[in-house]
DNA sequence: GCTCATCCTGAACGGCGGTTCAGCGTACCG
DNA sequence: CGGTACGCTGAACCGCCGTTCAGGATGAGC
């Protein structure tokens, strides 16, 4: 049917990860069509020639970043083998660094863009909430296994997931604007702590 | 502080309201000056009247909006007379319910604004780690008190700040956008059991 | 080679919206 | 009652940027 192999899927791509990078650097409010078009060589025209207009497009970044992320921690989950290892690895990948892959945009960067156009986009509203439950539910998973298998003591891991979920966003503000008492570092000893005190079983409470 | 408010002065903040107001309800990406004058049935030659440009207003309405939550908050901590009651305080101030004080915007639906925008902007950034800094200290102040009393069990205060204010944060993101799975109540009751298990004197501790 | 769909662009358009400015009313003051 | 400073506006300006479109290039199939 089609004399050439479509390719725009993977342009497509190119150029949300384009859009996203743009807004990483220059802001949600401050990104032009034609910045997008510079991070991938290519004309304005471009990327309305695969988009619909500016708007849908920088909501479909929004949510492609998001998945982006999410898809990235559950393959470094494979190497943790314990509740425990599995719980630092998505603190860790919560923890907003410098750069911890090469030419990837770090998802938190663009979380609160994500978080101010949920606030008006329906679509990313519903993708947004979809993640985060997923989210949530994959903490939740992790305690219930670690649960059964003896290394916390029994909490409820629902409530538990919301509270780290929560604390994880409110940390990685703080990190990623800069604050002065609270670095990456800090964002992760504070949440072991909580982790801590909420998973582990203390040794003192039974005499 | 603040000296007596001349007209220009009543008058910019009267600009700095419907500025914020118009942020909560369009988005900062959507406001324009138009929009803000509408809300003070003014012309848009009067904003640019009192305010150099459209982003120097913006920027000093998100701050001048987080000061005013800041302050509402200190005027509500009068009632309280102990620190379990004013961590409680502040805990109900922090979830985002539909219309807490008529007329004016809730502080927390410019949250994600504002952290958008401090991440480009070097006097909000500023203004927003000095207030976040005052916030964590005010909590870490109540904890001290609390645990003086005898309220609560001895606890490194200014961690617990951090965790309790990034908590919130979290917490109040995930109300402000309507997740089906986290309302304002089960904000407030996911925080108070938090506070329970970091603050409060286990009974089941000594036998 | 010819045909045709796909991919992409340069250039132009259109209007939106921030900003400017000359000037009008009004209150205060001598 | 003139003068003046202030508060405010209507209207115009203008640059920017999203969007459109006609058409050029490229490669697959015949």
């Amino acid at each position: 049917m089609s004399p050439r192999p479509s390719l725009t899927e993977s342009r497509r791509q190119d150029i949300l990860a384009a859009a996203s990078a743009a807004i990483a650097e220059r802001g949600l409010c401050e990104t032009r069509i034609a910045d997008i078009a510079d991070n991938i060589g290519a004309s304005p025209a471009l990327i309305l020639y695969y988009f619909p207009s500016k708007a849908a497009l920088l909501t479909e970044a929004l949510i492609y970043q998001d998945q982006l992320f999410h898809e990235s921690v559950k393959d470094e989950l494979e190497g943790a083998h314990n509740a425990v290892e599995k719980l630092a690895v998505l603190i860790e990948a919560s923890c907003p660094r410098p750069s911890r892959t090469k030419g990837a945009t770090d998802g938190w960067t663009l979380w609160p863009a994500a978080w101010e156009m949920s606030r008006h986009d329906l679509s990313l509203a519903a993708a947004r909430a979809r993640l985060d439950e997923a989210w949530r539910a994959q903490i939740a998973g992790i305690v219930d296994e670690g649960i059964a298998s003896g290394e916390f003591r029994a909490v409820n891991s629902a409530e538990f997931a919301i509270q780290l979920a929560a604390m994880l966003d409110g940390l990685a503000i703080e990190v990623m604007l800069g604050d002065p008492t609270v670095d990456a570092d800090r964002m992760r000893d504070l949440a072991n702590g909580f982790l801590d005190l909420a998973l582990k079983t203390t040794v003192s409470d039974t005499t």
